[in-house]
DNA sequence: TAGATTGTTAATCGATTAACAATC
DNA sequence: TAGATTGTTAATCGATTAACAATC
């Protein structure tokens, strides 16, 4: 669970760095990654070296280098290839969301059942559910996201696991059945506004 | 930060008990959540002892009497009003979303600067931005969702702030600042789905 | 060299789990 | 009553922070 803190903070310093990039530092502290990113230098360094990433004693982090390397533990090394089940609302909004295309993700390819939703020839082509398997396994997709309504979810998950989907980034609020050798990452946004919600009323400071 | 953690949990105990009282259960025990959310049964009977949630010595606990401490600890014993800025993809996304519908969240208003999208009549009306600020103090709105592009979203965060919000829920990849009696949560796409990446790539097992 | 920063080890802090007394 | 489950206290575990030796 903590991992999950810890290459969530590791994305933090990639945005970081980029921004210090961009502001024509060539390199960076720890100290500099912390205020940046509100944690402690101490915690910097410590994710760091659980990562493998290291800097020059006395010379801090060379900018480029360290954003080599941090995109290699994020896998942004290499262009990340999804496909996303279900063209509803939110399926439509992530098919156009622009802070994938300038970073090495992109959705490939759509799928629904609804068949006024076909679009095979299009850029990002909308097909039929019947066709994942198959394009997944020709294409090599590891990684799919669940945009459909609850009652499909599960479902859903079934084909993509059957398929050799290896992440799944749930948007559904249904809990998806642990599977062995698949990652899932639930994301319920009514959740999300409990949670925001709790902190509003009862809570104090930022979550 | 575990607060948040903490709050999560009670968010799934919430759903849990929910399904179960769809099941017909009547009571519940500790050891039913545990099984039903992953964790265990030390750890719901912690969760709720911090909260002020009570049972049963040997009985355990009553679903609804349950259910409704659990709702008023998350906000849901009144309905929550929300309005969102950006009427983009995202927004439209989250305007429709079926999810919030169910539940006592409603989003009761839109804002945009491009007036093609106006609709000041429509059910859930879509305003100018200008017009935030007396929206919010007239109908007492205390939480926006920020869903504009990247370099709007300080500016609409200033413009919420100013009006008296008191919880963001940040669709955009910009960390806001942070601000005297705001609560902000952020959720990045781009870096959710890093994280999956990431557990796809070199860890293992479920986030 | 002297000074400064990393990388790592030790200390602290907080969250989770286990155990058990209270009690229905 | 006997048995079972809560609520809470104590023990454990893990994550964060502080400190410092290594070193550029």
């Amino acid at each position: 669970m903590s991992d999950r803190n810890r290459v969530l903070r590791l994305s933090r310093y990639k945005n970081a760095v980029l921004r210090l990039k961009s502001l024509n530092f060539v390199k960076v502290f720890s100290d500099n990654l912390a205020d940046a990113t509100g944690v402690t230098a101490s915690q910097v360094r410590k994710d760091f070296s659980i990562f493998g990433i290291s800097g020059n004693r006395r010379g801090g982090y060379n900018v480029d280098d360290l954003l080599g390397q941090l995109n290699k533990v994020l896998g942004k090394d290499k262009l990340q290839k999804l496909i996303i089940v279900g063209v509803g609302n939110i399926g439509k909004a992530l098919l156009n969301y622009p802070g994938f295309s300038k970073s090495e993700i992109k959705i490939v390819a759509g799928f629904d059942i609804d068949h006024t939703k076909f679009a095979p020839n299009a850029e990002i082509p909308i097909l039929p559910l019947d066709e994942l398997t198959n394009y997944v396994k020709k294409n090599r997709i590891e990684i799919g996201i669940i945009a459909v309504p609850d009652f499909a979810a599960e479902q859903v998950f079934g084909v993509m696991a059957e398929a050799g989907i290896k992440g799944v980034f749930n948007f559904s609020p249904i809990r998806l059945p642990e599977r062995a050798g698949i990652v899932v990452n639930n994301l319920d946004l009514e959740t999300e506004l409990e949670n925001l919600i709790y902190f509003v009323n009862c809570g104090s400071g930022n979550i």
